[in-house]
RNA sequence: CGGGGCGUAGCGUAGUGGCUAGCGCGUCUGCUUUGGGAGCAGAAGAUCGCAGGUUCGAGUCCUGUCGCCCCGACCA
């Protein structure tokens, strides 16, 4: 270790906030070299390797193969589908000599089509999955948490090439398998949860997310099974319900009351309901957003919610991709004087004579509304009258009013109904490690990837599309084992497995030390050895923060012929004769024992 | 891209417009020390993020810019 190129600190960096990042810098695993991109120093380095090689072995087991495709790429196939375009500010573009465009690729479905479609022309030829592990390349706004939302990182993207949806769903699934068998030998807390498939297009998709506090997503789970993202979750519509007795609706006078809770007080006072009080959930909200296409037009949306809801704003965006959607500023409402804010309702209804016409407001920009699942055919609502101080009673959705369509934009809450009635659900965070998509045939289309059928017919190709997060890991994993002492690594990730501190000061612990070094090294087990000329107080430090599942400490034990074998994890510690050392060692090591193992 | 906080040596930090920018850790040399981040003596290491400006004088004030962290819109 005397030679190893490392430096432990000994205070948290002051810009590292998420444990991960705190200790990988601190252990000296990892340096910042710009915003949101990280080199890696030796220790750092291997536990990438030992992720890459799990990862490898586990995607040739299942039959793919690796491959590797540049980083630097041409924009032509980016063009092709869209994508030069819809990845917009993120895309890291850049330009040669002669003014040609390049990009530093985000994710490689284009090239991936394009090399199976320069050599392959068969169905014979299909199911096929190749892999590369590869450095990608995303301008995030927003880096943050060292390596977990980087700049530069490193993936493993697969793509897989079937003829038909059944080949699609079987490699779908092979991979699915490989997954779950990669996040078991990574040794962490995994969820696998229904997600949406965003920019990639394309239908069913799944995210593997480590679980963890301070994790970027949210999903839910139900004790029933059911998981998902927040952004997937289907709402469980109440059934519709019949109107035909259903009061006439009417306008009432409700002056400020712009908001929902001032809204209920009012009509609680004027209008009381016979049989309970109103709540926020008889109300009817309708909020307006402004929304940006990828072609750079903006159209403003109004979704329509009950009262006691709020709009996720994340989980609108996932509906919307890629397009996006903004709060409508006061410039917007200045601009459409049909949208009063605070009153607002639904377009298009026409109880009681009052419309936009009789307004006197041109209706002309019909408006896009959509509602939340909740707002069945046949419910009743207050809401906006679209007049200020004043709101309707009794709309039914159905008779009084049509929505253009349903989006998932509300609010998921702890304890709301499962879609697949398994129960109220349950929120946690987790980090995205992995996301497999079944693509279908948006790219192999516009890249015109097609194979001669048995029947000789020209048929496209359908994709499907697996990333996974490895630098990413090196991270989650480091977050999820941590602890307040430092690093504590999984056997099969640990730069080494085992961590000899030489303790003594004198020459026989050196030598034995040395010796036993030696000896677990012929045995195929790594090993650091700390013989450094420093205090064995900092020298145990140290052998807590840069995390090796197991330490042995040669020091005054010496002399009675004992040495002491700790487990980082556990902490406990164990005194072994010098004579049974190797072989004890040898055993925790093999058998990935988290704890002290006696002979 | 909006809101908030912050940039001083490898790390952590102090610094009322006024002298040669201070301290701790780490690093180097020597001696002593060696089971929980040792002691003494000495040394190296900073264009105070960058660019302008105000001023007799700027780490300190102003403007811009870059970067960092946190909170919101995106993803492996």
């Amino acid at each position: 270790m005397s030679e190893l190129f490392v430096r432990t600190l000994r205070d948290d960096p002051a810009d590292a906030d998420v444990p991960s990042h705190k200790w990988l810098v601190r252990a000296g695993y990892v340096r910042r070299a710009a915003p949101g991109i990280y080199s890696w120093l030796p220790l750092g380095y291997r536990v990438l390797r030992n992720v890459e090689r799990i990862v490898r072995q586990e995607m040739d087991a299942m039959g793919a193969q690796e491959v590797h495709i540049p980083a630097l790429l041409p924009r032509e196939p980016y063009e092709l589908t869209g994508r030069w375009s819809e990845y917009g500010q993120n895309l890291f573009r850049l330009q040669d000599r002669k003014g040609g465009d390049y990009l530093l690729g985000p994710t490689h479905e284009e090239m991936f089509a394009l090399l199976v479609k320069d050599l392959y022309s068969s169905y014979k030829d299909l199911p096929l999955s190749l892999y590369q592990i590869q450095t990608k390349y995303r301008d995030e706004a927003r880096p943050r948490a060292g390596l977990l939302r980087g700049r530069e990182f490193v993936m493993k993207d697969s793509y897989s090439f079937d003829l038909d949806d059944e080949g699609l769903q079987k490699s779908y699934d092979l991979h699915r398998d490989a997954y779950v068998k990669i996040f078991n030998r990574l040794g962490f807390d995994y969820v696998v949860v229904a997600a949406m498939s965003g920019a990639m297009g394309g239908s069913a998709s799944e995210e593997f997310l480590a679980v963890a506090d301070n994790g970027e997503d949210t999903f839910v789970r139900s004790p029933g099974g059911y998981a998902a993202n927040v952004e997937a979750v289907r709402t469980q519509p109440p059934p519709a319900v019949d109107y035909a007795d259903a009061p006439a609706a009417h306008v009432e006078d409700t002056p400020n009351t712009p908001t929902i809770a001032s809204l209920v007080a009012v009509a609680n006072e004027q209008q009381p309901r016979a049989d309970r009080p109103w709540d926020a959930a008889d109300t009817l909200k309708n909020v307006v957003l402004m929304v940006t296409g990828v072609d750079g037009s903006r159209t403003p949306l109004v979704i329509g919610l009950p009262g006691d809801r709020e709009v996720d704003l994340k989980r609108l965006a996932a509906q919307l991709e890629p397009s996006e959607a903004e709060p409508f500023a006061e410039e917007d409402f200045a601009a459409h004087p049909e949208l009063v804010k605070g009153y607002i309702g639904p377009t298009g209804w026409g109880a009681d004579g009052v419309s936009y016409t009789a307004l006197g407001v041109q209706s002309a920009s019909k408006i896009l509304y959509l509602v939340d699942p909740r707002v069945v055919q046949g419910s009743s609502w207050i809401t906006g009258a679209n007049q200020p101080g004043r709101h309707v009673f009794d709309l039914v959705c159905g008779r009084d009013f049509t929505p253009d369509g349903t989006i998932e934009a509300a609010e998921v809450r702890a304890g709301d109904p499962a879609p697949d009635g398994s129960g109220p659900l349950e929120l946690a965070r987790g980090i995205e490690m992995g996301h497999i998509f079944q693509l279908g045939r948006k790219y192999a289309e516009a890249l015109g990837l097609k194979v001669l059928d048995a029947q000789g017919k020209l048929v496209t190709v359908t994709m499907g599309s697996y990333g996974f997060g490895v630098s990413r890991a090196v991270a989650a994993v480091a977050e999820g084992t941590c602890d307040e002492k430092g690093l504590c690594w999984p056997r099969e990730l640990a730069p080494f497995d085992v961590h000899v501190v030489v303790a003594g000061k004198d020459r026989g612990a050196a030598d034995y030390a040395e010796d036993l070094a030696r000896q677990l090294d012929q045995a195929e087990v790594k090993v650091l050895l700390d013989d450094r000329k420093a205090s064995p107080g900092v020298k145990f430090a140290d052998a807590e923060i840069l995390g090796m599942p197991t330490i042995v400490v040669v020091g005054r034990g010496l002399s009675e012929g004992l040495v002491e074998l700790r487990d980082r994890r556990s902490g406990q510690r164990e005194d072994l004769p010098t004579g049974d050392a190797f072989q004890a060692v040898l055993h925790a090591v093999r058998t990935g024992g988290r704890g002290v193992l006696t002979l």
